[in-house]
DNA sequence: AATGAATGAGTCTTCATTCAT
DNA sequence: AATGAATGAAGACTCATTCAT
């Protein structure tokens, strides 16, 4: 008794899909070996999702909900502008940590084949760049930050938080993600700053 | 009517294959349209290369090789730190705006399969960050960089160019690549300088 | 509020298979959309139907019932042997017109498949044959026909009537089918009649 | 020596899917047991044909070539046009019966599936009902037939003619074709021609 | 009787790679 | 060295059929 178990199917393959989209790339991955290990026949996949390529999309999608939202109110729950930058990253480090295989998929599967997925991939990274976006925004606003393009900025800090992912993805996630959370908070919080007062608070790096 | 101009077929190869990994990915594009695009047959690729993968590794060397010469010898030139640090960016720059296709290769299509190409894709990151490193590290050692992770901030530093460039690879090419230039190095150098003297020579930006 | 009129379902199934199967052929047909169309789920059609096939037997079997019934009334409706062809004929055209999709079906889907198919292929012609047999022997005995192979000619007779509703089929249905009723008598009837008299009322027919 | 033996692959694919599909008809016919009939690989059959549905096409016009070449030559070396159609009957006959696989295809393929497959179909047909109207045509012009409408009638000709091959090949070709060519010819002689003098050469029939 | 989610065998098609010429 | 026809293994996807509810 109890609810169903029924509907569970389709987050069963979403999560196979995603780890071995991860693990090995979407196109050394095949639809048999998705749906032995989601504990479901071939056909399956194809009630929940009409082609292999849904199923890509469907991955990010469930990966971009959850980390938009907690991203969202991890930042939310700041004041300062620098603080909010801080917040972005090392939160956003910590999302990755907990679900690598999604991790390794929205940041290298990027773009590597058709069109549509090209698409999806294109709205994901915009969607984290538009938090980022904001948050520098602000920090511009309000004097924090140095008058910046902030739609450039906020994809080459983008681009240092996704590499420092991806070293830790191609270590093998060996060590914890979140030693690298200050490193990259300093050097992103210095390149937007403005230089006006140190006033950056010691103690916040190493 | 002496022999054919036998030889430079490997080249050739190697050309086509770069534009199309480049254009749709290593995985949507076949050996067929490689062998006609580079006016060769099917099996000619075979004497060359002894798989598609090796022919991707070949490419990525092929580009790697041109790039790593052209930066160390940019970076050469320059005394201050700060002025390599600002060479290493805008040259790379340049060097992606060159060559778009392989430049989308090396940035995309990094990792998406087997650990054959892993291994060489990880390895051409290095080549890059490890010419990053090294300026870094001088900066460091010089005192015009602050006390930073050198390898960490290496990769970040790496990323934010990876990513500079993916958005203009993105946006079609659509604007000139250099226009970025400033804005990216005022970013890294605000990153990891100290913050002693805002010696920051005006003029730079904008 | 007594119970739901069930019982119509195996009808409905019926009716809904013999336009797909008309219209797209058995192969292209899914049971899946019959099911649909038919307004019951996909399943029930197995507790009609132990296969596809033998629903395709039993739409078949739904249109010659009907068929050879009122066929057989006209026919007997008529006294002279060259009156009953020529109902025989004109009466064939208005059903086929009447019921377009199951036309498609007898007439063209006869032979694609499986022996079991083929057989009731077989027996449906049969039974359309044994009608025009019997109304030739019946003239070649009152000597109104000449002394034909009435097996052979019987099954040229409706191979001509069957290229007629053909014809009007591929044509979309785009004229009335019935328009072609007097030429086609008439080429039956030269045919088979003693040559005679040329005892033959013009306007004849209907 | 001799000419090479290459090349000879797409007939034997033709070959080989023409004797399948005219047994188990198009759908019930695998792509692989055509190649292994034919004794090349399963993929080399899309080195000659773009798909399946082609290769269908392919074996119909093969055989429409053959047939319409033949028949034109046959009408073409009688003068009479009574003797016209007996040709054309008695050749077709002999045609289907030398290459029983092609004639079933040809009559009862026809139309099943894909708009592209009923197009040839209908292109086929059409193909011999031309030469039967060209036939009629003079026959009507130079006093022979009486006034019919030559697209109609071709129709119904075709349609006996179609049946009589049907009703061959449903018998499993258990008798000579050729025997029915007389009731044939005489049936659609008779069902044309002017009722004026019973002027049919005697000896024609049995 | 009815449902419809699930199954999984079966198919067409692609494409990297080979090899006789 | 070069060719390109041929190979055949592999994979995405379909759909008739079943069965727990």
């Amino acid at each position: 008794m109890a609810r169903k178990r029924v509907g569970n199917k389709r987050e069963r393959i979403i999560a196979a899909a995603g780890r071995f989209f991860g693990e090995k790339g979407y196109h050394n991955t095949t639809t048999a070996e998705i749906a032995e290990a989601a504990g479901v026949a071939a056909g399956t996949i194809y009630i929940y999702f009409s082609s292999k390529e849904e199923l890509l999309v469907a991955v990010f999608e469930e990966f971009l909900g959850v980390h938009m939202e907690r991203l969202r109110e991890g930042v939310a729950g700041e004041q300062d502008p620098k603080a909010k930058i801080r917040k972005l990253l090392s939160l956003g480090l910590r999302l990755m940590e907990e679900n690598p295989d999604s991790a390794k998929i929205f940041l290298s599967q990027l773009r590597q084949s058709t069109d549509m997925i090209k698409m999806v991939a294109k709205r994901s990274s915009r969607a984290y760049k538009d938090i980022i976006e904001e948050v520098l925004e602000e920090g511009v606003r309000r004097g924090v930050c140095r008058k910046i393009n902030v739609r450039a900025v906020a994809s080459m800090l983008f681009g240092a938080f996704q590499t420092t992912v991806l070293d830790w993805v191609a270590d093998d996630c060996s060590y914890p993600l979140m030693d690298q959370a200050d490193e990259l908070s300093e050097f992103v919080l210095k390149g937007v700053e403005c230089g006006k007062k140190p006033d950056f608070e010691a103690g916040a790096i190493e």
